[in-house]
DNA sequence: TTGTAAGCGTTATCAA
DNA sequence: TTGATAACGCTTACAA
């Protein structure tokens, strides 16, 4: 491997003038520029970033943690995050949770070891202490919650305005005339689930339907705690008639559900909204009503965006951004 | 941030004793050690790995470039590598390519940039000239091809056998009374494209079934280039009966286009098997016949496992490795 | 316009 | 059992 130092040697110059000429640095003679720029490209030169990050003691390299890169929501939103970071010059540390709090934790450490510059994180469905992260953020390391976010801890964030995708999306199902609207909520710890289910209910008030708690259940968002919830459901002395569902999968998981035990609907059809409109969703031959589109790769650009900022304000006090980007919903 | 010069200060020790004790080198006395230990814990010191891969000249990193995160299949052939190299001390540097060449040769130079041990890749639809990876390879960075692999650079490459599955798939079919079987296949350049239609025809010629060229129709894998293949085969005098696709998405094209023209196809249904197998197929209303399942989580592990080999033997003249896990056909 | 020298954090070699 | 020293590749303030 070719170094700035065997450059300096061939062409009887110093390093810091061959390192001068490569980085177009102003005061060095335009012959010798071109005369290294030359023979580094001839001798395939290549720079050395472990060095460079040490030298510099920034890895322009932000870390991303995120539950699992097979939910498309966050490989579109790993592709936000890459696009915006290469336009500036940065590079991406991806690493997965898979919803383990170990590793999330073993994963900081990993961050910290490499000495990211920042870092863009969506939690495990099960953390509750975030200290591993505050510690990082205590050592100087700016980080940004995306999509997943802390319910007591003040912290930059960027989200989904879920609340008012599911304002819309009860308020659609008013307008088609159903009263009794269930609602199939994700984990309560959430903040997302929380803003979820208040525009739920807003919409429910709003239109002066008394909200009833026992058309609201929780799930686990695995397939079996999907099940359990629309089975719940379709239990109560009134069944309803609609259901907005916290995610699209938990969407599919009732339909699944429903066509096996579909007597029990009284062949009445139950109209569903989830969030999400997955690709998916146009091989399906039965379409849901409708889905809440959120914007991951929007989500990831702004996360990106809102932490490169961060990093190069070092010193200064900016106020906790919370940004909000709107969903849309797509009636199928 | 802390140091181990640091604590050698404070502990009135050399920084090489300190370095020594963290690593429980031989010769350090117990009594030192546990001081040096507890110390750093104390001050939460975090090794800076920018120093330590300059000062090592070796990365314990992986590149591993891919088309798309998108799609199931890699995202699930990275778990397969993540894992193995978190188990023995490696981590990974994981980029997209987006099917663009242009970028492959972008990334290919990051990696060098950084230095990674060695490299995992699958290259775009449009990689016909290798010369930015051989180039790595020559400066001494092992690298292991996968999923795709080029048709005649001799090299480590770790796949499906998608010959057998096609065949089997073939064979399904033809058990199944089917006489007039389509393939629509994927760019011809690829390997896995011959591969796959030599499974086929030689499925067609072990039954005595003649192959029909006519039947065999390209795609380019998007959805128009799906939706141009299967109407070209039902625009063939004897439309095919059965259809083998390349992967399971230019099926599920397929289908959504006979949905549309179904009145085409007498009312005959048309089966169809394709590769993946991919989770979504459990939420479809009319599953297909089956589907070739492959293994890329496996693959992905295989791969790691190879290139840390190579890794590890670099004078060793390995002989070309190539792998080819099995198929296998999952019958809905 | 170019060169000198120091230093980033860590570890390996050798000496004490 | 511990310490001194050099080196990894690069950048940069300062000197020439």
């Amino acid at each position: 491997m070719i170094t700035i130092k065997e450059l300096a040697q061939r062409l009887n110059l110093s390093p810091s003038t061959v390192s001068k000429a490569l980085h177009d640095y102003p005061g060095i003679g335009l012959v010798t520029k071109e005369k290294v720029k030359a023979l580094a490209k001839e001798l395939h030169y290549v720079p050395n970033q472990a060095a460079i990050h040490f030298k510099q003691q920034k890895t322009f390299t932000l870390g991303v943690i995120l539950p699992s890169l097979l939910d498309q929501f966050y490989s579109l939103a790993v592709n936000g995050i890459e696009n915006y970071t290469m336009d500036h010059d940065y590079s991406v540390l991806i690493c997965q949770s898979h919803e383990n709090v170990e590793r999330e934790k073993q994963l900081l450490s990993i961050m910290q070891r490499n000495r990211v510059d920042g870092l863009i994180i969506s939690v495990t469905k099960n953390t509750t202490d975030y200290s591993h992260i505050t510690d990082l953020q205590r050592s100087g390391v700016p980080v940004v919650f995306f999509v997943r976010k802390p319910t007591q801890l003040p912290c930059h964030n960027v989200t989904s305005d879920v609340y008012k995708g599911a304002l819309e999306a009860v308020e659609l199902l008013i307008k088609r005339g159903h009263r009794r609207i269930g609602y199939i909520n994700g984990p309560v710890s959430w903040v997302a689930s929380t803003e979820r289910f208040l525009g739920y209910r807003d919409a429910l008030l709003q239109h002066e339907i008394a909200y009833d708690p026992t058309l609201v259940k929780v799930s686990d968002l695995t397939s079996g705690g999907n099940h359990g919830a629309i089975k719940a459901l379709l239990a109560s002395p009134q069944p309803p008639t609609a259901i907005l569902a916290f995610k699209d999968y938990v969407m599919l998981d009732a339909l699944q559900y429903l066509k096996k035990a579909r007597a029990a609907t009284d062949g009445q059809a139950i109209e569903f909204i989830g969030f999400g409109a997955l690709p998916l969703f146009e091989y399906l031959d039965k379409q849901p009503l409708a889905s809440i589109q959120e914007q991951p790769y929007q989500i990831g650009e702004k996360a990106a965006n809102l932490l490169l900022d961060l990093i190069r304000n070092p010193g200064a006090e900016i106020p906790f951004q919370q940004v909000a980007l709107p969903c849309n919903l797509k009636v199928y």
